[in-house]
RNA sequence: UGCCUCGUGGUGUAACGGUAGCACGAGAGAUUCUGGAUCUCUUUGUCAAGGUUCGAAUCCUUGCGAGGCAGCCA
């Protein structure tokens, strides 16, 4: 077993799976059943990450199933071509590891009445999503509306809510004050014939609501009197026309939670005010079966970006990026283009663990998982993103030799490779100084260094332009100090990477960076003032032959660079390469001190 | 302003009245045909003040600080 899947199977330990634990323990639900809903009005990012493995790991954990629904009760905001790359991500970040235990349901399946004590009752049971997926789609909260405006009327005949006339502004201001408003003891006959009519479509826009009869004087907002059902007269995504009544979230969540027959309803902590409602509404209802439980827990924040739709959907729609899968995005499908892989955003989901604290967790935890995983995973090739010249002046002109390069050092099955070599080559033009500064241990006038699997060179001499620019190195090679042959074990110093010039493959090289540079981009309210211009920067890479066939599912180190990913813009010969994480780099450290 | 929640090294977390530990980062060294990786070592912390207790990060009180909510958004 590898490191990471052991890591990975250590059960985690938090205040959530502890509740959990202790509700098992003394019984309350026959399995444990958890949700995760997105609203499909956008791309999900790595904070939805955390939510998924945080509901799918307890799944896991507990031998139950994760829902994956749609928080669809607002046509105003949400589309349908959201739908599907929410639930691509999702199978993406689960593969290999949480498939099982998501919860989905035939397409175009809704409740089913049933009777439990007597009582009528609403339930949907969950597939879980295995080998045969098709014919399986995500649950929708707008498949329960009908079921929903039920539970609407069954309120209104408890004398539980009312029809209230008054505007958006007056509710507003009433419920700021604590008023009661005018229409709040209107008869149940009139509240059940203008819930009749407000379904009916007698009502213009935002004429009337549905609200909650609760408790005008409640120190919690959301217990005066919270609006359950507003008119809008617009099209659903999902549901077409067949509604101009639409939930609420609080009122609709809490029952599409209990009609799936979730027991505990995970959410972020700006959710807290909102659970006393959330009681209030399932145990108003007098539900034949056992309710679920809502926790809150803190939203995952990463420095250097914003992580929030409506942030990332600006920065989509004025070009600041290319796009929602643009590999600068903290987007489900940005990194995952970036050449992260589900696994390592998995690791650190789980590193950086779950709590109530609302805390700002450093990029570099990521960059480590990733880091660690790539390190035993990704193959190792040569190639130089910033080229200069070198002659080997005493290698024979015309001579080719095939060296055997080790492809990863972490993993010996991983087995060797060939490397051309020969007079002409390319280096990195960062390995080679005319004036270096202390400890710089690579190619300067005079000095040696080796060039990794082959031989040891010596600079004679760097040929400048007019503009008095490096065009090329002039080196000799100590042709008995070839790797692995008699002489090869003199010390130098210096090790470094080098493409053969006439076999290089030339690629286009997209490196990425932060995209913001401050810490907390949106602290002055003005996240796209702090916008990193260098970002994204290209260049032609000159590529050892093999990267020529590069695969996109693999990843590659380019020694001493960075882990590389290949980008779909790829054509057949045209490698394009994105940058995924750059290696550790010391001697970058080292040189700043100076 | 009201209400809710939360404060443990630089960061993320653990310790459930009994030795404040782990990871990341940072620093030093060893090693290395990747200035990568690996190995060793070091550094820094319980928001504050009272109280309860043989003993408090943990329980209580007050204060301070941070975040959230106060949409007919979710």
């Amino acid at each position: 077993m590898t490191e990471a899947a052991e890591k990975e199977t250590a059960p985690p330990t938090d205040f959530i799976r502890e509740i959990v634990m202790q509700d098992v323990q003394a019984g309350k639900h026959g399995s444990v059943h958890t949700r995760f809903p997105p609203e499909p009005n956008g791309y999900l990012h790595i904070g939805h990450a955390k939510a998924i493995c945080l509901g799918v790991g307890l799944a896991r954990e507990f031998g139950g199933l994760c829902n994956v629904r749609m928080d669809d009760t607002n046509p105003a905001k949400e589309e349908s071509e959201y739908v599907d790359s929410i639930l691509a991500d999702v199978r993406w970040l689960l593969t290999g590891w949480g498939e099982p235990n998501i919860g989905l349901k035939p397409v175009g399946k809704t409740p089913e009445i049933v009777t439990v004590d007597g009582r009528r009752d609403f339930q949907l049971r969950p597939l879980p999503y295995g080998e045969d997926a098709a014919g399986l789609a995500p649950f929708y909260a707008s498949d329960y509306f009908e079921q929903i405006y039920v539970y609407a009327e069954q309120l209104v005949r408890a004398g539980k809510a009312y029809v209230c006339d008054m505007t958006a502004e007056e509710t507003d201001q009433y419920r700021r004050i604590g008023k009661e408003s005018p229409f709040r003891s209107r008869s149940t006959s009139e509240n059940e014939d203008l819930l009749t009519r407000m379904r009916a479509g007698e009502f213009p826009e935002g004429a009337r609501t549905l609200r909650a009869k609760i408790d005008m004087s409640s120190p919690n907002m959301w217990l005066r009197d919270p609006v359950l059902y507003r008119i809008r007269h617009v099209e659903h995504h999902h549901t077409g026309d067949a509604w101009c009544i639409y939930p609420m979230y609080d009122f609709a969540h809490c029952l599409s939670d209990y009609i799936e027959g979730i027991t505990h309803s995970l959410c972020t902590l700006e959710f807290e005010v909102h659970r006393p409602l959330y009681d209030w509404i399932l145990q108003s209802l007098e539900l034949p079966r056992s309710l679920p439980r809502q926790i809150e827990f803190a939203r995952l924040n990463i420095d250097y970006t914003v992580i929030s739709k409506r942030k990332l959907l600006q920065l989509v729609n004025d070009g600041s990026v290319q796009g929602w899968d643009d590999p600068r995005m903290p987007t489900l499908s940005g990194l995952r283009r970036r050449g992260i892989t589900a696994t390592a955003i998995r690791s650190f989901i789980t590193e950086i663990g779950v709590t109530k604290y609302p805390s700002l967790t450093e990029f570099a935890l990521l960059e480590h998982a990733v880091r660690q995983e790539f390190n035993r995973s990704a193959q190792r090739r040569f190639a130089v993103l910033r080229p200069i010249k070198v002659v080997v002046t005493n290698y024979p002109e015309g001579r080719v030799e095939e060296l055997s390069a080790i492809n990863n050092p972490e993993n010996p099955e991983a087995g060797t490779r060939q490397l051309p070599f020969s007079r002409e080559l390319f280096i990195e033009s960062a390995d080679f100084m005319e004036v270096p500064p202390p400890k710089y241990f690579r190619l300067k006038p005079g000095g040696e260094v080796r060039l990794k699997y082959a031989y040891i060179i010596k600079c004679d001499k760097a040929v400048k332009n007019e503009a008095g620019e490096i065009t090329e190195l002039r080196c000799t090679a100590d042709l008995d100090s070839k790797s692995g042959g008699p002489t090869s074990n003199r010390k130098v110093k210096g090790t470094i990477h080098w493409v053969s010039a006439a076999q290089a493959v030339g690629a286009e090289v997209r490196l990425y960076d932060r995209l913001f540079t401050v810490p907390e981009p949106d602290a002055d309210g003005d996240f796209k003032a702090h916008l990193n211009p260098a970002s994204l920067e290209i260049v032609k890479a000159k590529c050892e032959p093999s990267l020529a066939n590069a695969k996109a599912e693999e990843r590659y180190q380019f020694e001493r660079l960075a882990y590389f990913a290949l980008d779909p813009d790829s054509a057949p010969g045209k490698p394009v390469f994105n940058r995924t994480i750059t290696l550790k780099d010391t001697w970058a450290k080292e040189a700043k001190k100076s």
